[in-house]
DNA sequence: TTAGTCTGATTATCAGACAATAGTTTCCGG
DNA sequence: CCGGAAACTATTGTCTGATAATCAGACTAA
């Protein structure tokens, strides 16, 4: 029954795993200090090449951030690398963008539920505001964009569960960043417009369930859109 | 403007994002060889400490599998390193129970919804499986855990988007983990599995509707049990 | 044909050297 | 006493060369 893949682990891994383990179970904060690679080197008994490989890992792994001079300190917890891996898997599997949209209009759906549920004041303001800017530039496709995409992170956070947030914003991001039909973004943007504020109503006053459905009307149409605009792979 | 945090990048980034592109440009297929560590090194003028830095961080980006002997080829797309990244942003902000759960209840009725609409009857039959099992070693803790468990895992399977399971996966592992009153579960495995079936016999005649309410039922009431058993956080 | 062996290619690990960088200390002029 | 430049030290970045472990394929013998 043992996986008969079974290779020996390589020392990088192992040695990285056991620092993760390490950094994990000292509760080590963001910005503090590791052992230098030849502390590391002489602790676990292995060249520095091999300490040096597991610091790629754990770089990589968003952990750490090393740099010279200074050392390997612990790195600020950051989603830039779940939106990496989601491009990647966009570069290998074109068919994975369609499930993706649809991972993010059923979550995103419930996000607006909540956030009219708990309606906050501050981010209610911030999210009008991001319509606003987007709606006196109307031109302007990286305005545009980032308010659009700053809409959504704003209503993630309105849902009061920041896990929301991990799962859906590394998403939106990835989506965005393999949006590039300017003319067509562009066009719909009214409507996209539109579509923020009926959320935002919806969000204000405290109706669930409008939220709810002012929400999939958008992203429904959203991905519609994009369906057209992309409607197959000519290669 | 520009980043005052600009620093020169490592060697080994750089070429490992060459690599990248190239192996997306030239559309390379899982299990497509690249070249040799001595053919990058010289091709891209570099000593072979940095190419093999680089293959690190190739493979921790899940895009190729190295071994010796044998070179480097092209990795089949696999949702783990999502999956660890979400494990490891879990990890590092010390997430509250609740509101995980909350966000596995959101998720996972619509996991259950979706299971509903495009029932796939081999999964159906495997989910049906892990009731039986359980059921026939009702005080073995090990085993109903790990039935139990594996209905989720089943279920957001039959969903029939992968993504769903990379962003459930981690909150299961993360809430199993922080399980330990044995007792207590033991004594809730009747009430757990009459629910499963509940959501199963949903899924199988196609009910989204009660498939999203049996599993809404399921999860809530695991929620106020695990909130008698755990009412604070002691840590 | 088939099982075993051999061989060449390839990665894994080690060791040592020097360069580049960042934080710290020292020292000097005011 | 203070401020700033220069020197110093610690640390990572890169290179080179060598040896061990592993694997795929060719070859051989029964």
């Amino acid at each position: 029954m043992s996986n008969s893949q079974a290779r020996p682990p390589r020392l990088s891994t192992v040695v990285a795993d056991q620092i993760q383990k390490e950094l994990f179970d000292d509760h080590l904060q963001p910005g503090d200090r590791l052992p230098t690679e030849a502390e590391l080197s002489e602790r676990y008994q292995v060249s520095r090449s091999v300490v040096r490989e597991a610091g790629r890992i754990l770089d990589q792994r968003g952990l750490v951030d090393i740099r010279p001079g200074r050392g390997m300190i612990v790195a600020p917890p950051d989603g830039s690398r779940i939106v990496e891996q989601y491009e990647i898997m966009l570069g290998m599997n074109r068919a994975s963008f369609a499930q993706l949209m649809e991972t993010r209009l059923v979550i995103e759906v419930e996000i607006a539920r909540l956030a009219a549920a708990r309606r906050s004041g501050e981010l209610v303001e911030a999210m009008r505001a991001t319509i606003e800017r987007a709606a006196a530039h109307p031109d302007d496709y990286t305005v545009c964009m980032d308010e659009d995409v700053r809409f959504h992170e704003l209503m993630s956070q309105a849902s009061g569960n920041p896990f929301f947030a991990f799962f859906i914003d590394p998403v939106n991001t990835c989506l965005r960043n393999s949006y590039t039909e300017v003319r067509g973004y562009l066009a719909a943007q009214p409507a996209t417009l539109a579509e923020h504020r009926e959320i935002l109503d919806a969000i204000e006053r405290g109706d669930a369930d409008g939220a709810r459905t002012a929400a999939r009307n958008h992203l429904t149409r959203v991905v519609e859109q994009q369906a057209t605009l992309v409607p197959k792979e000519t290669d």
